[in-house]
DNA sequence: TATTGTTATACTCTATAACTATA
DNA sequence: TATAGTTATAGAGTATAACAATA
């Protein structure tokens, strides 16, 4: 038995292994001209559909100042727009334009590629069991 | 077949996996208190061992002047200590400190500790899975 | 002359406190 | 009175430019 047994060792070996895939990933970005804060709020917009500042603000883990400052760089790119809520006057609700949307799915693209091209050295019981481990991970972000 | 079978498909599912659950893993973070790059710089010193400044900056892929800055503030806090260059008057040598050992060391066992539950929570197999990734994903990142 | 490291200065992201508008 | 959002101001972290010390 060369591989880890105990659910601490698992544990450490599937950390270093993720963190160390996940900063590879990262280095491998496309528009460097976005900043940090502005990719993260265009992700979650992404992900969640349209959302308040107050939301976004909540998701992203930043105090509201903060995603006042995100959001007005975003709409002076035209990357996102405003429309006023729908029943409470304070609210705005923040959604993605198409080109927002275009950065994003070059992003990813630039990202998978990099992931693809290793992805296809790998022999097809590799890939699968990584088929598989996505899928379980996906349960144990989720838990 | 309900899962990924070409090779971009199975790109996506594996970058979206790894990515969740390393944002989930950075969250539970130890010590708050030391900041991003604090710890990537204790980080670095401890899988590369004693460094001089500029190969710190190299590693952590900022100027000079911002490591300078991030090693003033562990010194002060007593994380790292500088002794001279034995063949080159200009350059320090920066170690890790004792104490920096200790907060690596913790902060670590933090993280491993929430994701060694939620392994825990899964069945035999699906660990299996997971342990032959975390094998294959630390070849992926080295090829 | 080239390189290491620091200091000077400016820009970005973040936060807390104070303010306005709406519930 | 409480909440959403903004503005004012300050504190980190980063960068480039300029300087000192050493190779």
């Amino acid at each position: 038995m060369t591989s880890p047994t105990r659910t601490s060792e698992l544990s450490s070996a599937v950390r270093t292994a993720v963190m160390r895939l996940a900063r590879r990933l990262r280095y491998e970005r496309s528009d460097a001209s976005l900043s940090i804060p502005q990719v993260a709020t265009l992700a979650t917009l992404d992900r969640h559909g349209p959302l308040t500042p107050r939301a976004l603000a909540d998701h992203e883990k930043v105090q509201p100042p903060s995603m006042t400052r995100t959001l007005a760089s975003l709409e002076e790119r035209g990357l996102v727009a405003r429309a006023p809520h729908p029943t409470d006057g304070r609210q705005h609700v923040v959604s993605l334009t198409s080109s927002a949307r275009a950065i994003l799915v070059e992003d990813r693209r630039l990202r998978d590629e990099w992931l693809a091209r290793r992805l296809a050295e790998l022999s097809p019981e590799d890939r699968d069991v990584l088929r598989r481990a996505a899928a379980v991970l996906e349960r144990l972000v989720a838990s």
